[in-house]
DNA sequence: GATTACTCATGGGG
DNA sequence: CCCCCATGAGTAAT
C-alpha cells in the first residue's frame, strides 16, 4: 500500500495545481488491466489492430495507442483486480513524465508559478509571458505542459470546474427577475471563464486519441469537449489539423460530432455512421442554399480518407425530444467512402461512411442496447430479477448477474424511507416557508432559501449546485407545491441495476447517463443517533455512519476567484447536528449495494426538511462528474475515526480496499 | 497582429 | 408540440 502513497504523492507534483484539496480525482478511471497489448503506432499491423497513427505527425510525443482506456464496458470486468495496479502504471498514471519530459516531475516544489517552463522541456512556446490584465486574477494552476498534453485527472479536472462554473451562473441566473428576450447561456459563460483563467487542456490540436479523454466518456456541452481538447470548434462539426502534405499543406480531419437528428446510422450497426459534409446553408436540417464545396472540414474528411487517417467521432444524442442532448465520444472510426448526394433542396452534399475502428471498448454501442433492454426485446443478459424494489420504487431496479452463479443478494426489506430510532430526536422543528405554490430562487424572504444562505441550493433541473455542509430542501408541509427544491424527496430519476461485481460482491449502475450534480439516491435504512449506540453495532457491511472520514475534495468552484482568495470559501464538508448511523442491514434501498472507490463519482450530502414538526435528516447522493451508462456508481466509505489522533497521518479503515485506484488508501471502513 | 468568415448549439418564443 | 430565430464562441483564413 505504501505503493500507492507514494503514487499519490507524485500525482500531486505532476498535476502542479495549487490547493491539494483539488487534487482529489474524481473518477474511477481506467484502471484496469488492458486485456490485450497494444499495438505498435506505426508501420504495418496484424489483422485485428488497426492503424491508430497511420501517419506521422508534429505530434511525436503522443503515447501508444491504449485501447482499453475505458473503464466502462462491463465485459472487461474481469480484468480487475487490484494487483493490476502496480503491474501497469504507465497505462494509466498521468503522461506528462512521458509526454513531456518535465525536469520538474518528482521535485517538491513546482507548484508556485505555472508560467516557467521546466528546464529542458521540448515545449515550443517560449514566449515570455504578457500579462493579461483582465486575467490578472485568474490563476488555473494548470501547469503548461498540463494545458498542452492532459491525462485523466486533469482532463476530470477541467471538466468538473467547468460545471461548477456553470451551475453556479445558472444559479445566479435563476435568481435574476426573469427578463425576457434574453438569452441565458450559463455554458458558454462558464466556458469562456475557464478559456481566459487557462482551465483546459490538450490545447494542442492532435490526431487520435486525446490523452485524459476516455472512450464512452459523455458531456453535456459542446464547450466540454473543447475544453479537453476532445473537439475544438464551439459549434462546427468538424474539426481538423493542417499537415504538411508531400507538395503542399492539407487539412486532416481530427474529430466529428454527429448531430444525431439528422444522421443515418447504417440500419442497426452503432459502429458504422452516415456523416453529413459541412456548408452550403444548413444541409443538416435540408435548409440548404448551396452546393457544399471540398473545402475546409469536407476537404480534410476526404484528406483523413485518402490517408486512412481515422477520426474521432462524439456521436451527438437525444433520447427523446423533451430530453438534452448529449455527446459520447465512441472512439476512432475510419472514413471508408464518401460521395456527393442531391439534398431535399436539391444541392450537393457530402456525404462519408465512417466504420468504426475494431477493438475499442464499446461506448455508443452499449447505448443501443440499454434501448433493447428497455424496451424489452431481448431481455438484459443475466436477468436475475426485473425489478428488486417489487414496485416500491416508481422506476425498476433490475438484479443482473453476468458474473458468475450467485443469484442474488441476502434477504433484506426494499424500503425508500429512513426509519429513525425512539432515541433519534432532533428538537426545534424549524419552520418552512411561506412562498406560494413556488419558491422564487431569488426571493431572500424565503426561509428555506435563507436557511441555504440566499442561495437556491438547485438549479431549475434539479441539478445540485455546490456542496454544502447542509442543504435546506423545502417540507412536504410548505405550500410551494411545485417548488424545485424538494429534489431528494421525490425518488429515484434513473433506471438503475444491482449488478454483480468480479470481485466487491455486488454493486449498483445506471442505464441512464447521470449529469455531474443530479440526485441519485437517499441511503435507507435503519437510522440512529450513534451518541446512543452500542459501538460493536456501528461498521457491518451495511451501515453508513457519518461520523468516518473521507478524503476532502473540491467540487464547488466560484467565478473569477483566484485561488489565493478560496479561503474564504465556505467548507463544503457535511457537518450534522448529530453523529449519525444508519443501517441497511434489514432495511434499505439501492445505496446499500452501492460500494466504496477511493476514486469515487459520487458523494453523499447531508439534507435536511421538515416533516410532521419534525426535522428529517438525510444522506443523499449526488454525482460528481457525468457518468455514463453501465459505470458502477460509488462513492468513499472514508474510514472510521480511531480513538487516538493520527495528525497528518493517512487514517486506515478495516476493511481492504480492492477499488484498484492509483489513489487508493488500501483500506476503507 | 487584427479582423472577418465560418459553423450551428442553445434556449426562448411563436 | 414543433419550428423558427437571435445570439454567440473559438478557430481558421484573410
Amino acid at each position: 500500500m505504501e505503493g500507492n502513497y507514494g503514487c499519490y504523492s507524485d500525482k500531486t507534483r505532476v498535476l502542479d495545481i495549487k490547493p491539494l484539496r483539488t487534487l482529489k480525482p474524481v473518477f474511477p478511471s481506467g484502471n484496469q488491466a488492458p486485456p490485450f497489448v497494444c499495438a505498435p503506432p506505426f508501420g504495418p499491423f496484424p489483422s485485428g489492430f488497426s492503424p491508430f497513427y497511420p501517419f506521422s505527425s508534429s505530434q511525436v510525443n503522443q503515447q501508444a495507442p491504449d485501447l482499453n482506456q475505458s473503464q466502462h464496458p462491463p465485459q472487461h470486468q474481469p480484468q480487475y483486480t487490484p494487483q493490476h495496479q502496480p503491474q501497469n502504471p504507465p497505462q494509466n498514471a498521468p503522461k506528462p513524465s512521458v509526454v513531456t519530459p518535465l525536469k520538474s516531475f518528482g521535485s517538491t516544489d513546482n507548484t508556485s508559478n505555472d508560467d516557467v517552463e521546466p528546464e529542458g522541456s521540448t515545449l515550443k512556446r517560449k514566449t515570455p509571458k504578457k500579462r493579461r490584465p483582465e486575467n490578472a486574477n485568474f490563476e488555473s494552476g494548470i501547469s503548461v505542459a498540463g494545458k498542452e498534453n492532459g491525462y485523466r485527472e486533469l482532463v476530470m479536472d477541467v471538466l468538473m470546474r467547468f460545471d461548477a462554473l456553470r451551475r453556479r451562473f445558472a444559479q445566479l441566473e435563476d435568481a435574476k427577475e426573469a427578463s425576457s428576450g434574453i438569452i441565458k447561456r450559463p455554458d458558454l459563460k462558464a466556458g469562456s471563464n475557464c478559456m481566459s483563467s487557462g482551465v483546459r487542456t490538450n490545447t494542442k490540436k492532435r490526431h487520435g486519441i486525446v490523452p485524459g479523454v476516455e472512450i464512452g466518456d459523455i458531456y453535456f456541452f459542446r464547450f466540454e469537449m473543447c475544453l479537453v481538447g476532445l473537439h475544438s470548434p464551439s459549434m462546427a462539426g468538424i474539426d481538423y489539423l493542417v499537415v504538411k502534405g508531400e507538395a503542399e499543406e492539407e487539412p486532416i480531419a481530427t474529430s466529428i460530432v454527429s448531430s444525431g437528428l439528422y444522421d443515418n446510422n447504417d440500419g442497426d450497426n452503432p459502429d458504422v455512421l452516415i456523416y453529413t459534409g459541412q456548408g452550403g446553408g444548413n444541409a443538416e436540417k435540408d435548409k440548404q442554399s448551396s452546393d457544399q464545396k471540398l473545402e475546409r472540414g469536407n476537404l480534410a474528411l476526404e484528406k483523413s480518407m485518402k490517408r486512412n487517417s481515422a477520426v474521432r467521432v462524439i456521436r451527438g444524442l437525444r433520447e427523446n425530444s423533451h430530453s438534452v442532448k448529449i455527446y459520447v465520444y465512441d472512439g476512432l472510426y475510419d472514413i471508408k467512402e464518401s460521395w456527393v448526394e442531391k439534398g431535399k433542396s436539391g444541392h450537393n452534399t457530402f456525404k462519408y461512411k465512417l466504420v468504426r475502428v475494431p477493438g475499442q471498448p464499446p461506448a455508443f454501442a452499449t447505448w443501443t442496447a440499454i434501448k433493447k433492454w428497455k424496451a424489452g426485446l431481448p431481455s438484459r443478459q443475466g436477468l436475475i430479477l426485473p425489478d428488486i424494489t417489487a414496485g416500491v420504487e416508481s422506476i425498476a431496479v433490475s438484479l443482473v448477474n453476468e458474473v458468475d452463479a450467485d443469484n442474488g443478494p441476502a434477504y433484506f426489506t426494499y424500503s425508500t424511507t429512513v426509519k429513525y430510532s425512539e432515541s433519534f430526536r432532533l428538537t426545534q422543528p424549524s419552520i418552512g416557508c411561506d412562498c406560494g405554490n413556488t419558491c422564487k430562487p431569488g426571493n431572500l424572504n424565503c426561509h428555506c432559501i435563507k436557511k441555504n444562505g440566499g442561495d437556491f441550493p438547485y438549479i431549475g433541473n434539479g441539478v445540485l449546485v455546490s456542496r454544502k455542509p447542509m442543504i435546506y430542501e423545502c417540507s412536504p408541509s410548505c405550500p410551494c407545491s411545485t417548488c424545485k427544491s424538494k429534489v431528494t424527496q421525490i425518488g429515484l430519476k434513473v433506471r438503475l441495476e444491482i449488478f454483480k461485481t468480479a470481485n466487491r460482491g455486488w454493486g449498483l449502475r445506471s442505464w441512464d447517463p447521470i449529469r455531474a450534480g443530479s440526485f441519485i439516491c437517499i441511503y435507507a435504512g435503519e437510522a440512529k443517533d450513534k451518541s446512543k449506540v452500542q459501538q460493536t453495532m456501528a461498521n457491518d457491511d451495511y451501515t453508513f455512519d457519518t461520523t468516518r472520514v473521507s478524503t476532502p475534495f473540491k467540487w464547488n468552484y466560484e467565478p473569477g476567484l483566484a485561488e489565493e482568495d478560496a479561503s474564504v470559501e465556505m467548507s463544503e464538508e457535511p457537518d450534522l447536528p448529530l453523529p449519525l448511523i444508519i443501517s441497511a442491514k434489514n432495511v434499505g434501498n439501492v445505496a446499500r449495494f452501492m460500494n466504496h472507490t477511493c476514486s469515487p463519482n459520487v458523494f453523499w450530502q447531508p439534507v435536511t426538511y421538515e416533516s410532521n414538526s419534525q426535522l428529517v435528516l438525510h444522506v443523499a447522493f449526488f454525482a460528481i462528474s457525468h457518468i455514463p451508462p453501465m459505470t458502477e456508481l460509488t462513492y468513499d466509505y472514508g474510514v472510521s475515526r480511531p480513538s487516538g489522533t493520527q495528525n497528518g497521518n493517512p487514517l486506515y479503515g478495516k476493511k481492504k480496499c480492492f477499488c484498484g485506484s492509483q489513489y487508493c488508501r488500501g483500506s476503507f471502513g
